[in-house]
DNA sequence: CTCCCGCTTCGAGCGCGCTCGAAGTCAAGG
DNA sequence: CCTTGACTTCGAGCGCGCTCGAAGCGGGAG
């Protein structure tokens, strides 16, 4: 494991980690790491090293930890691909700006419901407690 | 509309709905009502007229919003044709309650994770907002 | 020199939750 | 009697988000 981190890492210095390393921060598989870069989630292409390997930096670590943020929160896979896609061209602020808010509003939209949900829950848990207690 | 509501209700004192109005009252289509019924989603199959048309009572509306509840809150259909396969053969009471149980704990976790990422969300937007107010 | 291991690409496959269309039935209205 | 329209069943299809396996390469250890 640490020997697999200096596979790469000491060929440059400490800097860039393995696709399976910077799986593992993210808590993604190195299967959907690269499915992610492919369908034009990254703001642009991860480093290779001379071998071909990708090689992720900090930057890229919290680029992806921003994507699975999105994800967790129900961005669709499309709607990350428009963002990146304005991130990578430079610019377009205002519209990403944008999709952020209009994001924002679905999440909290989504959150309250969810609650209304867990509420009616909790009283039919009360219910079932109840009843079996009065046996 | 209220003449389709006639249609079925006339014939059976007021009491049942058919499949387009209850779908309509549950937030759903009449091809999603159909489909929990097949796939074992309902305490009962849902009673039927003389032609063999849907008839739905207020006990059925009840439960079918307690399954948009769980659904909404992200329980897997498997999860539901469970528990209403419990309630079917009556009793296993712990058993449902242990269902109801774990599936909060599971919707709280998801919901605290949701809020975690809202924050960061929001955090991002905050940046963004001072960027653009900066030029 | 050979072995092994982790990476590479590519494309197919899967699980979930619907979603839809075709073809037929039935009851009421004109 | 004929049309209309909401219903019925059945099975196929779809969109999403991965997930996986096959086949190949390259570089360090023994």
């Amino acid at each position: 494991m640490t020997t697999t981190a200096t596979t790469t890492a000491a060929t440059a210095g400490e800097e860039g980690l393995g696709v399976a390393e910077a799986a593992q921060l993210c808590g993604l598989t190195a299967h959907t790491l690269r499915y992610y870069e492919r369908d034009g989630l990254l703001v642009a292409p991860v480093r290779r090293t001379a071998s071909g390997h990708r090689s992720y930096t900090a930057a890229d670590l919290r680029w992806i930890t921003m994507v699975t943020r999105l994800r967790a929160t129900g961005m669709p896979i499309r709607e990350i691909r428009t963002y990146a896609e304005l991130c990578r061209r430079g610019g377009h602020e205002e519209e990403r700006l944008a999709i952020l808010h209009a994001h924002r509003e679905r999440v909290r939209a989504q959150l309250a419901e969810v609650q209304g949900h867990l509420g009616a829950i909790d009283r039919k848990i009360d219910l079932y407690e109840q009843h079996l207690a009065a046996r």
